[in-house]
DNA sequence: AGATATTTGTTCGTATGTATT
DNA sequence: TAATACATACGAACAAATATC
């Protein structure tokens, strides 16, 4: 009674395979038509009532099947006359917060970002000599001015921190080699979200702060020259200062917690 | 930040917004509790029925945002007694896939990949020096051992090519940087996947799998030595020796293709 | 080993929210 | 404004898997 009656004389069949698990068939399925018939973001799917049809199943398990889907930023839906499922682009920041799930239980050190920010940084700089216009480098030296100038508070101390990311992610998106972008930028995410690392921002530290301008400003130099080999090495000093910078502050946290723990 | 000020006062209410979107709801309250009660893998959830009646949501809805928290490998579920969903930890291998959406309408090329194995691979390299066990090393050789010969037919060809990337998928595995083991690990994972790969390593290439053999046993040497300096050094040859043959195939498979294109 | 209880997985029917025309 | 087409949500019942006795 397993291979039950399935033989409706309908063309195509998937089969119904006794270890069932109708939901997973649907987003092979969806996903197959989407690689197979080389489907592009826009694209429209067949509607709901469409899909029960054509996979003989109940609305609940095709719409399990889209949500799946949706969650991994393969298909948009969209309400109304003329809505339905559309084939999407998996964009980039909802590609990091899945890839951010990774590492939620395996606790990346500042050792392991800076390991990898120190050679993936410099030549994510380099990549970008010659080719950035006037309006990138406004948006650049915009983002240096949240930080030009010492925190009045513990509030703005924070938010120079993640300007001073900012202004890496912005790099990192205009760079030519989308893995190596994605990466960049991704290292930024973890710094901002790991919450050492959000410990060690809300600490006043107009060092870092000072080395990090300092750096930058003789970057945009760099770059302006478009000199990708000079614009690479001060790139690479800035890790290294920061790296300095941000394991002392670890290991002063640290000690500090360790009065504190049972 | 969600506003999830959730008052856990005696009378349960979700405030249940007229727009709809409770299944979106329902993920953020469980992720909140996998956070905020710093849940570990392993840990139960709720069951279905006391999810439907804490979210006041039907059972539908509560299966489609377990299906989502599932699709992202935050959770898994167990039928029977004693089962239900579980905190999971999403594990590379589906990290992976989910992070390969990214890149499926950006279109890498070869160069994109090479760069960052240029320099993450000798890395990854260097980290393992004086870590690997002997059975560590058994496991290498044994997987040169699929291609140390020239291959029969086209079927082994595919397969010693991918082997040779199984290489150093085990190499990844044991790195002590678990962000630079990903990287390395996903680049590998590319090449497997693109299409453009998939039909350089269709035809025979002789050279290649020779220069790959040579570099990888001297590899094993420099590791067995542990001495990673060396070690890092005969991984950039490799890759860059690499890079230039996968460059030159697929320069040639491109012009074969142009005098085919309408 | 087999029956049973428990829990997820699937189905169907219906009602409601939302955007287009 | 009303009609329409679509996704979204609900609830009850059934099927399949699995641990326990």
């Amino acid at each position: 009674m397993r291979e039950s009656d399935q033989q409706e004389a309908a063309p195509e069949q998937p089969r119904r395979r006794p270890g069932y698990k109708r939901t997973d068939e649907i987003c092979d399925g969806i996903m197959g038509w989407i690689v197979e018939d080389r489907l592009k973001p826009g694209d429209r799917l067949p509607q709901e009532r469409e899909l029960m049809a054509r996979f003989k199943a109940s609305k609940s398990t095709v719409r399990e099947a889209l949500k799946a889907l949706q969650t991994q930023g393969l298909i948009a839906t969209r309400t109304g006359p003329g809505g339905g499922a559309f084939v999407a682009a998996l964009d980039g920041n909802r590609a990091m917060e899945l890839l951010s799930n990774y590492f939620y239980f395996r606790h990346p050190t500042i050792g392991d970002i800076y390991a990898l920010r120190k050679v993936l940084e410099p030549q994510m700089a380099a990549s970008l000599a010659g080719r950035l216009t006037q309006e990138n480098f406004s948006r650049l030296e915009e983002t240096i001015r949240i930080y030009d100038h010492p925190a009045a508070n513990i509030g703005e101390e924070y938010r120079q921190r993640i300007a001073e990311l900012d202004f890496h992610t912005v790099l990192a998106e205009l760079c030519p080699n989308p893995i190596l972008g994605f990466m960049c930028s991704f290292l930024q995410n973890l710094l901002r979200n790991l919450s050492i690392c959000r410990r060690i921002y809300d600490t006043p530290n107009p060092e870092l702060r000072e080395s990090a301008l300092h750096y930058q400003a003789r970057l945009i130099e760099a770059l302006r020259e478009e000199n990708a080999v000079r614009a690479a090495s001060i790139m690479f000093e800035h890790m290294c200062t920061a790296q300095d910078y941000m394991e002392a502050c670890e290991a002063e946290i640290q000690d500090g917690f360790l009065k504190f723990d049972e």
